[in-house]
DNA sequence: ATGTCC
């Protein structure tokens, strides 16, 4: 992509006009600065981009965040939503880790008071949530329970003995997509996620222990129950090898059934079919399954965590209570304005992005909705990282969406090439930060020279309006896989 | 992201 084919909407906002590309049927939105652009048309995330503004049935724009890179098929940092009835839905647009996400653990303690545990704490966390590829869990579910999870989610887990109402009612969609149907999961995706409830995972995966180094707004912080100083926990992890069979099983399929119903794609990797179809509500069904998966496995491993807390710093540890839970790869039918200012049901895919739906929506839970939904924002190994406010012109900027974390800006493999993962570690000790990781290579792939400024991301998101910032954080230990 | 190639 060249920089002259933008053009300038706002001084973070470009796009590219319908007329780009002949099978464009609307425009595409990049939340960048300039700067951050030069790298950005780098890639091919703003080709792909503009495949993904060519699917049958986008609405108004197909827009990407300023920690935007490649991904499959769609680019990571994107959000598109396609009309209901008429539109389809796409596995490329939501991602092979189905509902990876996030959510904040407060705690009651401050970093002084936790500093003395801290070692103990860490070696009693890495032993109690099970890290890397392939790793099983400590929780043993039958096929039978197995499906139940993937139909009700968090709140069957919570009856289990998992959690409580007070989790549920933070978390993004309540941590159950309704129409989560365990009939379109093939035996093989349950026979990967059955004992891998309450894991980890490994790329980007993390547990992390952070300290609130600043307030931005004391008003929303308070309602979020958030004080300088406070040590909070983040935990980033998805469906495992769960939802990763499942985007595989069902991408064969609809690559199959597009020919069917007359739909043709730019890229392969765009394989999608009518959200009505057959074939489209199956992939459908077993996405909401495998994003119940997932939510239930952030609940298993908030469970686990609990106990170890507990554990290690008995009655002066006080409540780790849930902040918010959210999905940042998933679509989910909802109610957005057209172009034409219309009202009308979509299905919105966030791909590496984060719904921050604004203050008085009623999908956010009461306790918080004077201040719009709580967005959580990773930054890169051992560097910041946010919570966020979502806010009223979000959803009309790109429907009700933000950043999702820093965004990578070196491959893997480059980043490998560039640095070894024991002196990743050992930078990060002099910074004061403890690691625990079973993989000197997935350190180096995390490494945060692979990683865009977190920084800047969040600057530009909330320059452009949508979302505000509440809180920055900043990690004390770190758990990889 | 992923039992990182059936």
């Amino acid at each position: 992509m060249d920089l002259r084919d933008l053009r300038r909407i706002h001084p973070y906002l470009w796009e590219i006009p319908a007329g780009y590309r002949e099978d464009m049927r609307i425009p595409c939105r990049i939340f960048a600065s300039k700067e951050m652009l030069e790298e950005i048309v780098k890639d091919r995330s703003l080709e792909q981009l503009v495949n993904v503004s060519a699917l049958p049935g986008m609405q108004k724009a197909a827009y990407v965040m300023p920690d935007v890179h490649e991904g499959y098929g769609f680019p990571i940092g994107g959000v598109a939503a396609a009309a209901w009835p008429d539109g389809v839905i796409s596995p490329g647009g939501i991602g092979y880790d189905i509902n990876c996400g996030v959510r904040l653990l407060k705690t009651e303690l401050s970093h002084q008071e936790l500093q003395p545990h801290l070692r103990r704490l860490g070696e009693r966390l890495y032993m109690a949530v099970p890290s890397g590829v392939g790793k099983s869990g400590f929780i043993k579910l039958s096929k039978e329970h197995l499906d139940k999870v993937l139909e009700k989610g968090v709140p069957w887990l919570a009856d289990m003995g998992y959690g409580g109402e007070e989790d549920i009612d933070c978390i993004e969609s309540r941590g159950c997509l309704e129409n989560g149907d365990p009939s379109a999961v093939s035996s093989h995706a349950k026979g990967r996620g059955i004992d891998q409830l309450g894991t980890l995972g490994a790329g980007n995966h993390f547990v992390e222990i952070d300290r609130i180094t600043h307030i931005y707004d004391q008003e929303t912080a308070s309602a979020f129950g958030l004080f300088e100083g406070q040590v909070v926990i983040q935990i980033h992890t998805g469906s495992r090898g769960l939802g990763h069979q499942v985007a595989t099983d069902h991408i064969k399929v609809l690559l199959g059934a597009m020919r069917k119903y007359g739909i043709t794609v730019p890229d392969r990797e765009l394989a999608c079919a009518p959200l009505t179809s057959p074939e489209g509500k199956e992939y459908a069904g077993a996405m909401a399954a495998a994003a119940n998966f997932a939510w239930a496995n952030r609940q298993a491993i908030t469970f686990f965590i609990r106990k170890t807390w507990h554990e290690v710093l008995g009655d002066q540890g006080g409540h780790l209570s849930l902040l918010y839970d959210v999905a940042h790869n998933i679509a989910k039918v909802e109610e957005h304005r057209g172009e034409d200012g219309v009202r009308r049901k979509m299905a919105v895919h966030r791909k590496g992005a984060t719904r921050a739906f604004g203050p008085g929506h009623p999908e956010v839970t009461p306790r918080y909705r004077n201040f719009g939904q709580p967005v959580i924002i990773p930054g890169s190994m051992g560097t910041a990282s946010y919570v966020l406010a979502g806010t009223e012109s979000s959803m009309e900027l790109a429907f009700g969406s933000c950043c999702h974390g820093a965004g990578r800006q070196m491959s893997r493999h480059a980043a490998k090439r560039a640095v070894r993962g024991e002196r990743v570690r050992d930078d990060l000790h002099q910074q004061g930060i403890q690691v625990y990781s079973g993989s000197m290579a997935g350190l180096a792939e995390e490494a945060p020279m692979a990683y865009k400024d977190v920084d800047a991301v969040v600057d530009v998101v909330e320059a452009a309006g949508i979302a505000k910032k509440v809180a920055k954080l900043r990690p004390i230990l770190v758990i990889k896989g």
